[in-house]
DNA sequence: GCCGTTTTCGGCCCGACTGTTTTCAGTCG
């Protein structure tokens, strides 16, 4: 067996390369979605998909069978798929690179290839520029004009956070409400399902004059370019960049639409294909029985889940992970609320210099929130040389203040390269709560570091797992399983970060965790009154990893967390 | 290639838009 295993994204990378390379070759169309599919389904397991497959258990997973789990023992053994590298001689590796252009397809990008011998982008620009392209059949002015541009265009656009893009929706969404002309108006999207990062803003509405309501949008102040508006359907971009969606729909099927709108297409397809074994065909318009001819529409989505067969199923869950199954069987998880949260485990005061507020507003805004309690875990190097006993004082003359409400003794020791911790064992114990964290040295031995933090008898939760910064960096390579592991021999928790740049666990691991039995903190981190407000989002995250509200531990009163803790 | 309260074989989501075409294939979400 190989020392390390490859990672899953590597894995997926490869199914996805297949796919393409197999597409290229005009093979059948539904062995290149079978790679497609087992591809995301890498993506959104957990734990390393190698060491599954080594085990036979990859093909108990959703669209992975014998074939595709032995192609994953393929990778392991030798780094590559083997029909992967025997396409790879076949086509030319810049073909592939066609197929992320708007307006090429497989079809065309092979007929470029073959009829006109372009292997690479270079060679497709020169061709475009030249007006080649147009000398096939089917291919104009137009499609040169699109690949001209494309190229032309930054490589990837980052996507925008979910802090970002939330606020913004709901704001459009207020002010379209109040729009004498609409009726209902709802965000969708991956925004209505809270995802970590949203590319396009989406809105839905009913309205007595829709193109009343599209004008009224278009007009909007902030509005800095209309790209496109109907009666129906318009898309405008804001001046800090975002691109919103607005379509305006007949009120009758306003619950089919509003389901479409809002996916995610996994969800959609897989609703659709279990529609289609009963004889429904289901759109965005409609459920068609397809032998009487008629359509069912339904004003609410509730409605339509029913119709379907399923209880309603809440947007967060809607990733084609498995939610129908338990939706059809009424075993859904009642989700965590945000209203459900009593206090907040992470944050940092002006004691941490890259800190905004006093423990004192920290508190008071805690206090706003409604919370019962709330632990200053500032950084550790800032508490040294009697810092550390100073802080703790004025934590406890807070407290004389502020009684019933809590200010919790905490701290975040960063985990060393040799798992240590950096600060004393005697002044922890002193502690109510210590979270551990990884801050720098990502790839030295993460997952060993982490384990043996959790091995220290006063370290109650570790923060931001993988260390992620979206847009910035992709979170070190931790063995998830092995951290669930320890996190339930030691009795020692994980924490679902709320930063919007961090949301660390991400939703597939969370869930993992969750399922495993290892409690969760959902906490902010927050180093500003003002971020305490991002629970929002790491909530939302525990949503989809499908948490209850006893999964998550800072739902309890801080005796029953006590109570709770094994160590 | 995967999968099964109609199937271990024969299916595999749906509709809109685009560009290039006189009826549609390919692409996209």
């Amino acid at each position: 067996m190989a020392a390390t295993l490859p990672k899953n994204a590597d894995v997926a990378g490869q199914f996805d390369l297949l796919a393409d390379l197999l597409e290229l070759d005009g093979e059948q169309q539904f062995r290149v979605l079978a790679y497609r599919r087992a591809a995301d389904q890498i993506r959104s397991t957990p734990g390393p998909i190698a060491q599954l497959a080594l085990d036979g258990e990859a093909k108990d997973l959703p669209g992975i069978g014998k074939t595709i789990e032995s192609k994953i023992v393929q990778i392991v053994d030798s780094g590559e798929i083997e029909a992967l590298t025997k396409r790879k001689e076949r086509i030319p590796a810049g073909v592939a690179d066609f197929l992320r252009l708007p307006a090429l397809g497989p079809k065309t990008a092979r007929r470029i290839w073959q009829e006109l011998g372009v292997t690479t982008l270079d060679q497709l620009r020169q061709a475009a520029e030249a007006e080649q392209l147009r000398t096939l059949p089917g291919l104009g002015a137009k499609i040169e004009e699109r690949i001209l541009k494309a190229l032309d265009e930054k490589p990837q656009e980052k996507r925008t956070l979910l802090a970002v893009a939330l606020p913004a929706v709901l704001a459009v969404v207020e002010v379209l409400r109040e729009h004498p002309a609409s009726n209902e108006v709802s965000e969708a999207g991956s925004v209505r399902r809270r995802t970590e990062t949203v590319r396009d803003l989406d809105i839905i509405a009913t309205a007595d004059d829709p193109g009343a309501l599209t004008d009224y949008f278009a007009s909007l102040s902030w509005v800095a370019e209309v790209e496109a508006k109907g009666k129906t359907k318009a898309t405008v971009v804001s001046h800090d960049g975002l691109r919103f969606d607005l379509r305006v729909v007949p009120p009758d099927s306003y619950g089919n639409l509003l389901q479409h709108f809002t996916g995610s297409k996994e969800h959609n397809v897989a609703l659709r294909e279990n529609a289609v074994r009963r004889g429904l065909s289901v759109s965005e318009y409609g459920v068609k029985d397809v032998e009487s001819g008629e359509v069912f529409t339904a004003r609410k989505e509730e409605e339509l889940y029913e119709h379907l067969g399923y209880e309603w199923i809440p947007p967060e869950l809607r990733e084609g992970r498995g939610e129908l199954e338990a939706a059809k069987k009424g075993e859904l998880p009642t989700l965590v609320d945000v209203s459900d949260v009593r206090g907040d485990l992470h944050m940092h005061s002006t004691w941490s210099s890259d800190a905004q507020d006093s423990i004192a507003d920290m508190a008071a805004a805690a206090q706003a929130r409604g919370y019962e309690y709330i632990a200053i875990t500032d950084h550790a190097h800032y508490l040294r040389d009697g810092r550390f006993a100073a802080q703790t004082k004025e934590i406890a003359k807070l407290n004389e203040k502020l009684a019933p409400f809590r200010i919790l003794r905490g701290i975040e020791v960063s985990i060393r390269t040799d798992g240590t911790l950096d600060f004393s064992d005697e002044e922890l114990a002193t502690c109510d709560w210590v979270m551990a964290s990884l801050h720098s040295a990502f790839d030295r031995s993460p997952t060993e570091r982490v384990q043996a933090a959790m091995e220290h008898p006063h370290v109650d939760c570790i923060g931001h797992l993988t260390a992620r910064k979206l847009n910035r960096r992709g979170g070190t390579e931790i063995a998830l399983d092995k951290v669930i592991e320890k996190a339930l021999e030691t009795g020692t928790f994980l924490e679902v970060n709320s930063q919007p740049d961090r949301l660390d666990l991400r939703d597939v691991h969370a869930r993992a965790a969750g399922e495993a039995g290892v409690p969760l903190v959902i906490s902010t981190d927050a180093h500003e009154v003002g971020a305490l407000a991002f629970v929002e989002l790491g909530v939302a995250q525990g949503r989809r990893a499908w948490l209850t509200k006893d999964h998550v531990i800072n739902t309890r009163s801080w005796a029953e967390v006590q109570r709770s803790r094994r160590k």
